[in-house]
DNA sequence: TATTGTTATACTCTATAACTATA
DNA sequence: TATAGTTATAGAGTATAACAATA
């Protein structure tokens, strides 16, 4: 069965269709994902962030002292990748890495004065896009889909 | 606010989440896309598919004679990258690549019949995982979560 | 022994440029 | 001149193995 708003190609005298990948809740998600994906990249390139560097910031600037290892398992990342994200966070000096003190193998992530700004500019662009896409939900239909997707979420 | 089931990881006397990351529909769409995808690429990794080959497949099941090119553009993908994935169906004899006699530039993709069966049994099996997951869901709520999904997905 | 952070590396996925054959 | 399919390649993103420092 077609749905609004799905896009149809020609092929032939039939259109062809991904309807029967959309018997796949996952697929549906992914649709979904890249769509709002492609909107908050842009805004966040313009702050010279990715997706992950902008991530990583904002838990650090939510959580202050995390450590790069609680960072990893907060992102479901591995910790190499963090690294890569944290030296980049550190070289633009949005963030700042020191020694714990009780426990020197590890090291206390903060974000700068410069980090906060950077972060919430970021943020308030990425929400700004975002509502072009949430804009086609009534206030209770947003609240149940963010409810769903978090009794799907890891 | 913190939400029930929520993963929280001690950090000091504290607890640390990612709360921050989910005002952004981005962030909870990826969680919950990444959750359902190790349920079901496991399924068609059994039967020798990845979830993208799946898909391919899919579509020239319900779509039979479809072109490469319109596939990736139903797919999202780029030409190249379908090139690769149909090499790899027509080695494994799960589809046919025939010329189109009234254009031959272009090549009508077609399953084999054991095409058609892989891809069944791999819908099932898929299925089957989803399903530890949609069990979460009344129908009603489910069906609500494929309208959302749909409105948000290009 | 185990864990944190790190380095180097490999693998997958995706994107781009350029070619060929057909139209 | 434009399009379909292809090739080669480059770039992300992610994952694994192994090491030094610390517990």
């Amino acid at each position: 069965m077609m749905q609004a708003g799905e896009a149809e190609i020609s092929h032939g005298t039939d259109m062809v269709s991904d309807e029967a990948m959309h018997d796949f809740l996952g697929y549906s998600l992914k649709r979904a994902y890249m769509s709002v994906r492609r909107e908050t990249a842009g805004a966040m390139e313009d702050f010279g962030l990715k997706v992950r560097s902008f991530s990583a910031l904002t838990l650090i600037v939510a959580n202050p002292g995390i450590s790069p290892s609680l960072l990893a398992e907060v992102l479901q990342m591995e910790r190499p990748n963090v690294v890569l994200i944290i030296d980049e966070l550190e070289t633009r000096e949005l963030i700042s890495r020191t020694r714990d003190p009780k426990d020197r193998r590890r090291f206390a992530l903060n974000a700068t004065l410069r980090g906060k700004h950077v972060q919430q500019k970021t943020a308030a662009a990425a929400a700004a896009r975002e509502e072009k896409i949430t804009a086609r939900f009534t206030a209770q239909e947003y609240e149940m889909l963010k409810v769903f997707l978090r009794r799907i979420g890891a």
